[in-house]
RNA sequence: GGGCUCGUAGCUCAGUUGGUUAGAGCGCGUCCCUGAUAAGGACGAGGCCAGUGGUUCGAGUCCACUCGGGCCCA
């Protein structure tokens, strides 16, 4: 006996039943033992923080990273899941801060870093419950016992190693990065923090004239007219425009766009002259209320570049060159000082004009006043132009603001003055003050001007500055090609990932920015120096103990002492390891201290296909055999995140001219493209249930455990992956998750719970050979046309989804595995409940069992990857009760179709048979149409019905079924000939035929065919000749069937219906007396049966039957008496009321009837 | 402001290398079937395929621009 499978359906408990047996008998871990040594499936888990709860979207990536495994696992892989949790970073922090109630960085260093540090170790797993819970109950298969952990010893040494690898490569620098300062708070504020703070503000916007310098020696342009008014000796500047007068002192360069015109402005009033953007004259002079302004010529942007001019504060230019430049010669003051051009020749260090692209005409005049230290893009803008020198570094950042936002002493009359506070007088003082060899003021015109500004979000008083901090970087850029290459090999899913987001971002790939002025994350693992600036980078624990004269481990060792709970991998994290210093290799009397940052925390997730293994140092052969993935995957948001993380550090370290590529233990196939991973699938987003982003706050999504509960995880997992392609964001909504149960896992467990009732009945059980053995060969081979078919599309179906399968294409896989169910539901079963309600036991009927059996056991297994719960009910009860030998779960078992048997399944495919059922079950679905049209219920069988079909041949075969399933005694088969007074004929041509061939006359032969007047003649020449000719605009059209399609319309006036394509359906209606007597007969069975179902009787239950009516009814049950027994399981069949029993109504074709059924 | 992406039925989504008649499910309406029954089936209504322009004999599909949503970066 198969296991009693209930009516009502509840797959939440059958789910945690189901979790229950693979625990305690650790189908996982055999589900790996089983494949050790087969070829290895490499998957990588990127790492989720527990620090926070779980939440939907969550579950779809964790979907999507069980299914391949699982997938692949069946198909004969070795598919090992370990997983990982990312545990540093600026979150982390956030976290402890709020718990702690302090945000400032002075309020954590007072807190105590060694403090601090160990709260965030706590936090870290805070939801780990919650998290493990989802991960369990969601089926995601997953080794969290041994997770990879970013904090762990290992692991950072891993890191370590990695950075020593880059910095001994001259692969790690120190440079300068722009960030939005707090500088009340002294301390950088993440973009989202920034976004949060911006506020609509006035702000001073001054046009300042910036004198141009007359280069006798080396008059940079070219450009007659500024050739000329140069050495007219009159007065003549740029004028240029800022909102933040405070940057003015820290002036380096004036940028303008080479493409703009720029005009030469002369005031015919003062006689000076001002150069700037042409199509801003009129505005400008209208703010500076100038009527004397006369455009004396125009220019290029290009023909400005290279001129020096002076800037509107004198303090840098005079100071000595040495002073910013520690080779510069003595005595030559930073306003003199010329650089060799890499190019050849020299030019000025500073106070030039640049072109850059960001310069617009929106507003201002065209020329924008340059110091990169207070923002990005002139801070790039001096990278840049740094490259055209011999030695870039020697263009100094000027920075005449401190950290504390306060000006240094570079602008001694400001000096200690809190920088927005200074710009009025800086303002007051560019009014007064004249430009040098001229009569006017260095100020043009000053306004206010509405702008948004960002403020500390914290202090909302304090507006943020941007501000040059020293930063680690990593030169990616060196290895852009080698990434842009190593992307081309990756498969991308979606494909444009490729060359879209992800190919663009690479494009412009910039230095990674990889320390952070924090405190818990990987240390930066370089000491330096104390008196000569020199640097090391070590690679582990082990080899910085290893140093001369090593100091400071004490500090870890007391901390251990008083508290021995301690972890030992915070021996690897500040402040501990801030201690340890060694002596210096350059000076005995130095020491070598680490500098203060951590870094970023993507590279810790980045570096994991390596630290997992806590490799070099250890797991040698996990790295050779685990590397690079076969498959990865997360949502879009992480293109930027761990995808780049991941392809940069492999591109340096293991790519083909990786730092590390030639190093111990890599087999040579790493340093192949693509590394780290081969495949990944780029998940769009979860969105709430009205298609916005999902938030706590609007309650716009159900939590997952509600759905675990309700639906169940099957129901949850199996909408993720047969709903829509896996890149387009999917919306979290318990109705699709209900919609998609019912189309699918409902339905399948309706043909499961059939099979199970009857099979039980019968007490038939699958043969000794075994489930697993048997496949086809398994069914008789006499067996049934529908047996042969419905095993021909179960192959078939299981070659369309291994084949999407192997191209990570899911959705195409689920749509396969609905096709199926649908067809086995709603054609097999239901095509073959007779042959299971027959009391003797046949081989026909011997046959069906098998054939139901085989498909339900085979569906198991394919959907085993996709709903692994129900597969694994549904194999537990069919595919091991009758079977000892079956494997112990259906995730031991093979998949139905592996590369192996591929061809030999496909061979089996009949796809004749196939199509002949489809267009049996399309004249089917066309005579339902046509009874309806009649309002004829099926139940009443009619005489006969003509069909005309071009596949008559095919159909014919099949009159039996065709007239079981529309209850018609007899079908006529007609030709065309006999059917042309119900039909008309339509011909079209077949675009895609004649179009290439006909160009333009094609649109004019189908207006040609459409108003042809004799239609019905152009079919017969084309039966006869297989070729009709047709004259358009003059020209001859031969046109053979091949290039034609006729459809056949029904006449008005008729009942019939028209199969498109293949040909039409007439139905008889006329009744005679036997028929309707048949019909009410059918009636009475169903009402009957319907009482039996609501005396809740067994579906073998014999009973005792009375029908009780008048005349008519006697005569029509008297007829058909042997019919309503066998239909009704009726041991008896009486026409008098039975005593003790309360008779049901019946009613049919106006006849009445009392029913009365006993049990026997 | 830049990059990517999406826009197809009331809703959720498919739509092959361009082929003239754009599909499915849900929902709605009408009906049917029902000893799988908290299912199932048939039919119907419902679409300027976001808009404009272009390429082409032919565009939902290719190109350009515009509008709108999303994500990332500024």
């Amino acid at each position: 006996m198969f296991k009693e499978v209930p009516g009502q359906f509840d797959f939440p408990t059958m789910e945690k039943e189901t979790l229950a047996f693979w625990e305690s008998n650790r189908i996982y871990e055999k589900s790996l033992k089983q494949r050790e040594g087969a070829t290895p499936f490499v998957f990588f888990e990127g790492p989720p923080t527990a620090n926070g709860l779980p939440h939907p979207g969550h579950c779809l990536t964790r979907a999507i990273k069980d299914l391949f495994p699982r997938y692949k696992t069946m198909t004969g892989h070795y598919c090992m899941r370990k997983g990982g949790w990312d545990t540093h970073g600026l979150p982390v922090e956030v976290e402890v801060c709020k718990e702690l109630g302090i945000h400032t960085k002075e309020e954590i260093e007072k807190y105590g870093i060694e403090a601090f540090n160990k709260k965030c170790l706590e936090s870290v797993f805070r939801y780990t419950k919650q998290w493990e819970d989802l991960t369990r109950r969601l089926g995601f298969w997953v080794n969290l016992d041994e997770a990879y952990v970013t904090y762990h010893q290992s692991y950072v040494e891993s890191v370590w190693w990695s950075l020593k690898t880059l910095f001994d490569a001259g692969l790690l620098y120190q440079g300068h990065k722009i960030v939005w300062w707090w500088a009340q708070g002294g301390t950088a504020l993440s973009s989202g923090e920034v976004g949060q703070g911006y506020r609509e503000v006035d702000d001073p916007s001054v046009y300042v004239r910036f004198p141009l310098v007359p280069n006798a020696e080396k008059p940079k342009s070219q450009n007659a007219e500024i050739r000329k008014v140069l050495a007219s000796g009159q007065p003549v500047s740029l004028l240029v425009w800022t909102t933040t007068p405070w940057t003015l002192p820290s002036n380096t360069f004036a940028a303008v766009h080479k493409d703009f015109d720029y005009a030469i402005v002369h005031d015919e009033e003062t006689g000076e002259r001002l150069i700037f953007a042409a199509a801003l004259v009129e505005q400008i002079a209208k703010k500076a209320k100038r009527k004397s302004w006369v455009v004396e010529a125009t220019v290029k942007g290009a023909d400005l570049v290279g001129l020096s001019y002076r800037p509107p504060f004198d303090y840098y230019r005079k100071r000595p060159a040495k002073d910013f430049v520690p080779h510069a010669e003595p005595g030559i003051p930073l306003g003199d000082y010329m650089l060799e051009l890499a190019a050849g020749g020299k030019d000025y260090a500073c106070w030039r004009v640049l072109h850059a692209d960001f310069v617009t005409l929106e507003s201002g005049t065209g020329l924008v006043h340059e110091a990169p230290a207070f923002g990005e893009v002139d801070f790039d803008l001096l990278q840049e132009e740094r490259k055209r020198f011999k030695q870039p570094e020697s263009i100094p950042l000027l920075c005449a603001v401190a950290p504390n936002g306060n000006f240094t002493d570079d602008a001694p009359p400001y000096q200690g003055r809190w920088v927005k506070e200074c710009d009025k007088d800086i303002v007051r003082e560019l009014k007064e003050r004249k430009v040098p060899g001229g009569d006017v003021p260095v100020l043009l015109h000053q306004e206010q001007y509405r702008h948004d500004y960002p403020f500390c979000w914290r202090a909302d008083e304090d507006p943020l500055i941007q501000y040059p901090r020293k930063s680690w970087f990593i030169r990616t850029t060196q290895f852009k090609d080698a990434m842009l290459e190593n992307n081309r090999h990756i498969n991308w899913l979606p494909e444009h990932i490729k060359t879209g987001r992800f190919g663009k971002f690479l494009e412009s790939n910039v230095d990674w920015s990889l320390s952070r002025e924090r405190y818990w994350g990987t240390p930066l693992p370089i000491w330096v120096c104390e008196k000569t600036g020199h640097m090391e980078a070590i690679g582990s624990y082990e080899e910085l103990l290893g140093k001369p004269g090593v100091q400071g481990l004490d500090v870890w060792e007391s901390a251990k002492k008083s508290d021995p709970s301690l972890s030992e991998h915070l021996k690897v994290h500040k402040p501990y390891i801030d201690a340890i210093t060694y002596q210096s290799p350059k000076d005995p009397a130095a020491r070598m201290r680490r500098v203060t940052e951590v870094i970023d925390c993507w590279y810790d997730s980045g570096a994991m296909p390596f630290a997992q293994w806590g490799w070099p140092h250890a797991g040698h052969e996990m790295m050779a055999r685990q590397f690079p993935a076969d498959f990865i995957s997360e949502a879009l948001d992480q293109t930027r995140g761990w995808f780049y993380s991941l392809t940069a550090i492999a591109t340096m370290l293991f790519g083909k001219d990786g730092v590390a590529a030639k190093g111990p233990n890599l087999k040579s196939r790493i340093s192949d493209y693509p590394v780290p991973f081969r495949n990944c699938i780029v998940l769009g987003l979860l969105m709430g249930e009205d298609g916005l982003k999902m938030s706590k706050s609007k309650k716009n999504y159900k939590e997952p455990t509600y759905i675990f509960e309700h639906e169940g995880a099957d129901a949850m997992r199996w909408l993720f992956f047969s709903g829509q392609t896996p890149w387009t964001s999917i919306r979290f909504q318990e109705a699709a998750i209900a919609e998609g149960q019912r189309e699918f896992l409902i339905r399948l467990y309706n043909c499961y719970s059939f099979f199970v009732i009857y099979a039980n009945i019968d007490k038939w059980t699958p043969n000794a050979q075994g489930t697993e053995a048997r496949g086809h060969e398994g069914t008789k081979g006499g067996a049934s046309e529908l047996d042969r078919w419905i095993l021909s599309a179960l192959d078939h179906c299981a070659v369309k989804v291994y084949d999407c399968m192997e191209a990570y294409d899911n959705f195409n896989a689920a749509r396969a595995l609905i096709d199926f169910v649908d067809a086995l539901s709603n054609w097999y079963v239901r095509r073959s409940r007779d042959r299971f309600w027959r009391s003797e036991m046949d081989d026909d009927k011997r046959s069906a069992y098998e054939t139901l059996h085989h498909c339900l056991v085979t569906t198991a297994k394919l959907i085993a990857p996709f709903t692994p719960f129900f597969a694994e009910a549904l194999y537990q009860n069919l595919g091991r009760t009758h079977d000892a030998s079956a494997r112990e779960s259906v995730h031991l078992c093979d998949y139905p179709v592996t590369a192996a048997n591929r061809a030999a399944v496909e061979a089996r495919i009949d796809k004749a048979l196939n199509e002949e059922i489809e267009r049996v079950r399309q004249v089917v679905s066309c005579g339902r149409a046509a009874r309806a049209a009649t309002k004829l219920r099926v139940r009443q069988p009619l005489s006969r019905m003509e069909l005309f079909h071009r596949r008559a041949d095919l159909i014919r075969k099949h009159e039996e079924l065709i007239r079981d399933e529309l209850n018609v005694k007899k079908i006529e088969f007609v030709t065309s000939a006999a059917i042309d007074q119900y039909v008309h004929y339509e011909i079209k041509p077949d675009f895609k035929k004649i179009g290439p061939r006909f160009g333009p006359l094609a649109p004019k032969i189908k207006a040609a065919l459409a108003a042809h007047p004799n239609v019905d003649a152009i079919v017969k020449q084309l039966e006869q000749s297989g070729s009709y000719t047709l004259t358009v605009d003059g020209q001859e059209a031969e046109l053979s069937s091949e290039e034609l399609l006729v459809e056949l319309h029904a006449r008005e006036g008729w009942s019939a219906e028209r199969i498109p394509g293949q040909g039409i359906i007439v139905l008889d209606t006329h009744l005679t007396d036997e028929l309707r007597e048949e019909g009410v007969v059918r009636d009475l069975v169903n009402q009957i049966q319907q009482v039996r179902k609501n005396l809740d009787l067994k579906y073998e239950q014999r009973i005792d039957l009375a029908i009780v009516g008048g005349p008519d009814v006697q005569r029509i049950v008297n007829r058909f008496a042997g019919y309503i027994q066998n239909e009704t399981l009726a041991k008896s069949l009486l026409s008098t009321p039975v005593s003790g029993i309360t008779p049901t109504p019946a009613e049919s074709e106006g006849h009445s009837a009392q029913i009365y059924v006993r049990p026997v």
